[in-house]
DNA sequence: ACAAAATGTTAGGCACGCCTTATTTTTTTA
DNA sequence: TAAAAAAATAAGGCGTGCCTAACATTTTGT
């Protein structure tokens, strides 16, 4: 019912949880949650009936655990929050997945919105940029480990001009496709989205909309699901709703 | 007298204000640690027996604090990951002086020593890297605002390119010079430390080891103190100490 | 169907960390 | 130097979040 609850770190974990466990097996138990986040069952009780009062979730004594529309959506934001984390931990610090998961569960509750959007852009500009990339955090692996890059980098200058020619000469640029026709690992900027009614609110509500970068995750067998990533957003997409993205490879 | 005592993230808060109040006034009151963290007196005065008890500050009731050697290594090292996380802020996510601040002041009790060190090290690599640079933060901005970089990134390149072979015809490397004759602004590597006795110890103390990054933040008039960055430290030397300090030019 | 096992809740307690109000001590000022 | 002002502390209270132990309910296995 309220509006916009303030939430304390440790309610976000529950519902975290909580969104974790219901996206597994449609509703959760207090052992699952208990168990998932090491406390006791009576502490999960306390915690479930307060996210209760907050109308965040469904729950009564003995009963299965469901999110409401409101808590799945401040569930949603705090999962962002941890995967936008991690995510630069691990793709731009180069840090360890698990390392880097764990540090993201505990930032993520004081991490501001202004500063996750930044720390969101900038992972995506450092693979975006051709001055960045793979092999530039490549660099920064050699620079954590041998504390100079000089000839290193002057190498890597002509490495990106080789690969900038590369691109000038030979593909034309524009040619705009369709999103279910990415690869696995492939990167675009969404042009137009052509679905319409329900699709469409959906995907825009999700993020994607036109200028934004989109990368593929992972592609099952027959393209449904695509899982991708979009502002920092983990989202799958089913084969219906991909195609009506249009994208241009980047 | 504990060795390593576990602090909370309020009472590493008392620390770090009697920390910088301290750094102004040689001895800190109750009162200043209030009006600095918005709390009421008597909550302060709590938190002062907390911290006597841990052997952190010479306090006695109605007395003056101090810190101890152990509580000023430990607002030391709290004052560190407050001013590393507010340096990658502001010098890399070219977000606000303010806001970086209080962001830094949130997550300084829960970020993990590794990713801390990762985060200076990527600050540090993103201003040395000679596709990173200002021009490049700068690039980021753009990216922030646009959404496209590709012909600006273009541009930047071309740049990078002219800038290594000023250098190259330019400057002959290898110059060692001394710590004191760097400006304001200017980065070197730490080639060797002439200092002896307890000044060298202070120095290795305090980061300032061969290969190490030093930055000159700010100059007084006669060159005394000076203030220097070096893994993601903020230090301000004497002039005596910088003398004991020989540097390359990056 | 019913006992055993698993799950969930209640009750009571503890540690933090903050507050307000009252009292004590120190410092200032007239 | 004594009254007034400022600073500090003590006492009592509140909310959060965790625990253990005891009790209640539901599920499972025979
Ligand atoms: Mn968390
Ligand atoms: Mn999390
Ligand atoms: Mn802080
Ligand atoms: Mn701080």
């Amino acid at each position: 019912m309220t509006a916009n609850a303030v939430l304390s770190e440790s309610l976000e974990d529950y519902l975290e949880a909580i969104f974790h466990i219901i996206a597994e097996k449609q509703a959760a138990r207090a052992k699952d949650i208990s168990r998932q986040l090491k406390v006791a069952g009576s502490s999960v009780t306390g915690a479930l009936r307060s996210l209760a009062k907050k109308g965040l979730i469904n729950y009564a004594p003995y009963d299965l655990i469901t999110l409401t529309p409101a808590g799945r959506k401040a569930a949603k934001d705090v999962v962002r929050r941890h995967e936008a984390l991690r995510d630069f931990f691990v793709n731009v610090l180069a840090v360890g997945y698990a390392e880097a998961d764990e540090a993201a569960c505990r930032i993520e509750h004081v991490i501001s919105k202004n500063i996750l959007e930044r720390l969101i852009q900038f992972a995506e500009f450092v693979e975006i940029c051709p001055r960045g990339g793979s092999k530039w955090i490549a660099g920064f692996g050699y620079h954590c480990d041998h504390g100079d890059t000089r000839e290193n980098c002057e190498k890597c200058i002509s490495l990106i001009l080789e690969d900038l020619k590369r691109k000038k000469t030979g593909g034309k640029s524009m040619s705009i496709i369709n999103l279910k026709d990415l690869k696995q690992g492939q990167r675009a900027r969404v042009e137009k989205i052509t679905a319409r009614g329900d699709t469409n609110k959906r995907l825009v509500e999700m993020g994607v909309t036109p200028g934004a970068v989109i990368e593929v995750e992972r592609l099952a067998p027959l393209g449904d699901p695509v899982e991708v990533k979009v502002k920092g957003y983990h989202l799958s997409l089913r084969k219906s709703e991909a195609e009506g993205i249009d994208v241009e490879l980047i």
